[in-house]
DNA sequence: TTCCCTTGTGTTTTT
DNA sequence: CACAAGGGAA
């Protein structure tokens, strides 16, 4: 500490930098060198008030402080904002301390989500627990096939009626885990439809269970269940407890039940305890996030926390902020403050009518491309939406036009079923008693269907060691030479012969002949198998890799093979879920009508409705210096033939009524009125476009 | 038992 | 459109 005492002396004043508020959120509770943790507080921190900024501050300033980085444990919403938290820290220490701060952030080891804190500790208490250190983990998909094996083996599926879809079950399952609510009250209140089926559902769920302590797999929400069960132990609440000296969490308002009694019970005087968030930006309760976390927060402890709230904004022009406060005004429930900023501009957001969805894309391709020959690169723009599927007719758009653009949200990359075998490969290597991954490699196999697979597994779950027992099974009929080379495969996986991570080659290269039969891509797929290869390589084993790509999975789609490299530019796509806490220059929220934002799945109770409107806030609060509302009025519908015309009609978003319109400046695109300019029909009837010949002469 | 084809239904957002 | 479930041929 010696070294830290004398850099002390000699420190830039990184404070000053910081307002008022902001210094006091950095500094509570800091009362000087080694000195004990301080009290629990709550940061209120609107959007773009420099709550990430803030925050790493705050870690710096209790490293330069003396605190022990290795002791301190951030949880923040997402394996990225970690990693920027991290990245913050670091800057700001090299500055006070030099060349010593990356010594000292580099032992911020305990960053990360909830999630993947919950893993890292579960393997290392897990004899304490009876949990076996080398489970795997599923993520959703992976969860719902499981939970679909059990509805079939209970006979589920076949009932009169229809019973709820593996989806909904595990919908139902999860919210009942994280909402730390009972099964009858969570089917009243967010499943009515599947109340009649509580007596089965509740059967499933135990089968469910049960199924995956047989195999030794946790789903995510084990990996927060099993940690808060463990710290119900006050012997191991304090011994987990006592590693961290300080347990700081961003994102308060989207953290659930169950995520707050584990902090809770890590905590409970809440010594060293710091919460940050904004009850206007909760956009997670379909995860059964609660606002009643950050409500509840100060008065879970005597004396009750304390609390800062910043309400500066330092991101957004006045108008732009106007129009979001004007828009969260109206909800129906506040508790905090508006926004201030003191960023003058006479550009109000553009609030803009266009007649459907191509000329939407046709509208925000212009205005990026304006906007980049104005000098802003394509990364300082980005193009939000409600649901994925949303950017379809601009995707194609930016595609013709050989825009680049990243995407994130919806499908990923390891969605995709040769991925996923792949994985599967893999981690029925890593566990042999994962039977969601071994059913889904064995029908992999011509010749092998759910029956046979289901009676090796049966086979294989009886012994001691499965892959032994595997390598004894006789092969299924028609399996034929397959069967061994897949056996054998797992076999040599298993043994760990190749080593990592030459034995994703070795898995690649059992499962090419399949991919190449299944698939009638099979090309481009292959591409996406080398490449899965290459991000295998960056990881030190193969429970590190398993278990890490299903916490945080490469979350970024493009229309480039592969993710563009980072000196590339590249305009964002991304759903507004996804674009938490980013910020660009100039933002387009597609399709702000009815029925989209709020998306009509989205209108059921009034809290659903609620949320929409924040969601709604959330979008507009990511621009800097230019924002965009697009309202198509004409939808085409799915479902009939690329030349059907028919279509609905949508109106405005009921977030911003005519009362707002005040802060918007309302444009009708393309603004030339429609008897002055020719229609698509008129054009064709020209002959020869004598002005656009003239013009390519010279191209 | 597997596999392919038909018919009917529901359908966001993510760790 | 994408998925679940059932029918029928190999």
């Amino acid at each position: 500490m010696a070294v830290l005492r004398s850099a002390l002396d000699s420190r830039p004043n990184y404070l000053e930098a910081l307002n008022l508020e902001q210094r006091r959120a950095v500094e509570h509770g800091v009362t000087g060198q080694d000195a004990p943790p301080g009290r629990p507080l709550l940061v209120i921190a609107g959007a773009g008030s420099g709550k990430t900024n803030t925050l790493a501050h705050r870690v710096a300033h209790l490293i330069v402080n003396g605190a022990d980085p290795r002791r301190i444990l951030l949880m923040t919403f997402s394996r990225r904002a970690s990693a920027e938290m991290a990245r913050r820290v670091e800057r700001i220490c090299a500055n006070v301390l030099g060349k010593d701060a990356a010594v000292m952030t580099d032992a911020l080891t305990w960053a990360g989500t909830f999630h993947g804190i919950g893993a890292r500790l579960l393997r290392e208490y897990a004899e304490q627990i009876g949990l076996n250190p080398d489970f795997t983990i599923h993520d959703r998909e992976d969860s719902a096939d499981l939970m679909n094996l059990a509805r079939h083996q209970l006979g589920f599926s076949k009932t009169e009626s229809r019973f709820p879809t593996k989806g909904t079950c595990l919908s139902i399952y999860s919210r009942a885990v994280n909402a730390e609510q009972p099964l009858d009250e969570v089917l009243l209140r967010s499943f009515p439809w599947c109340a009649a089926w509580q007596a089965q559902l509740r059967e499933l769920f135990a089968a469910y269970v049960e199924a995956k302590q047989a195999q030794n797999v946790l789903d995510y929400d084990d990996l927060l269940l099993y940690w808060a069960q463990a710290v119900s132990d006050t012997v191991l609440a304090q011994d987990i407890g006592s590693k961290f000296d300080h347990v700081l969490v961003d994102e308060y308002q989207d953290t659930n039940r169950l995520q707050s009694s584990i902090l809770l019970a890590l905590k409970p005087e809440g010594r060293g305890l710091t919460v940050v968030g904004d009850d206007a930006q909760a956009i997670y309760s379909f995860r059964a996030a609660t606002v009643r976390n950050i409500l509840d927060f100060p008065s879970a402890f005597t004396p009750s926390a304390d609390i800062v709230t910043l309400d500066r904004n330092y991101r957004s022009t006045k108008p732009i902020l106007a129009a979001a406060n004007g828009v969260i005004d109206l909800a129906s429930e506040r508790f905090t403050k508006n926004l201030w900023s003191e960023r003058d501009s006479a550009e109000r957001p553009q609030l803009v009518l266009v007649r459907d969805e191509a000329e939407q894309a046709n509208y925000i391709v212009e205005r990026i491309l304006e906007n980049r020959e104005g000098g802003d690169l394509l990364k300082q723009q980005a193009v939000l939406f409600r649901t994925s599927s949303h950017s379809g007719p601009l995707e194609v758009e930016l595609t013709r036009r050989n825009i680049p653009f990243v995407k994130f949200g919806g499908l990923k990359f390891l969605d995709s079923a040769h991925i996923k075998d792949m994985l599967a490969a893999l981690r029925f290597a890593q566990n042999p008693r994962d039977r969601v991954a071994g059913f889904r490699l064995m029908q992999i196999l011509p010749g092998v269907g759910p029956s046979s697979a289901q009676r090796v597994l049966d086979a294989m779950a009886e012994q001691a060691d499965p892959i032994a027992c595997l390598s004894k099974m006789p092969a299924p009929p028609r399996s034929g030479e397959d069967w061994q080379s897949f056996v054998r495969t797992m076999h040599d996986l298993g043994a760990g012969q190749a080593g990592w991570p030459a034995e994703v080659g070795l898995a690649r290269q059992w499962y090419e002949p399949h991919l190449d039969r299944i698939h009638e891509d099979a090309i481009t797929r292959q591409a996406d198998l080398l490449q899965l290869e290459q991000i295998a390589s960056g990881y030190p084993s193969r429970e590190r890799f398993l278990t890490e790509l299903t916490l945080d999975p490469p979350d970024a789609t493009s229309d480039q093979a592969g993710v563009p490299t980072l000196d590339e530019d590249y305009l964002i796509l991304s759903t507004i879920h996804s674009a938490k806490g980013q910020e660009w220059k100039s933002v387009y929220v597609l399709n702000v009508v009815d029925g989209c934002i709020p998306a009509d799945l989205g209108i059921g109770t009034k809290d659903d409705l609620e949320e929409e409107r924040r969601l709604l806030y959330v979008a507009m609060t990511r621009a800097r210096d230019r924002l965009h509302l697009v309202t198509p009025q004409r939808f085409f519908t799915h479902g009939q033939n690329p030349r059907g015309d028919r279509h609905v009609y949508a109106s405005r978003t009921r977030f911003i009524p005519a009362a707002l319109l005040t802060h918007f400046q309302s444009v009708v695109w393309p603004s030339v009125p429609a008897s002055a300019a020719p229609g698509r029909q008129e054009v064709k009837q020209v002959r020869v476009d004598v002005g656009a010949r003239m013009r390519g002469m010279w191209r």
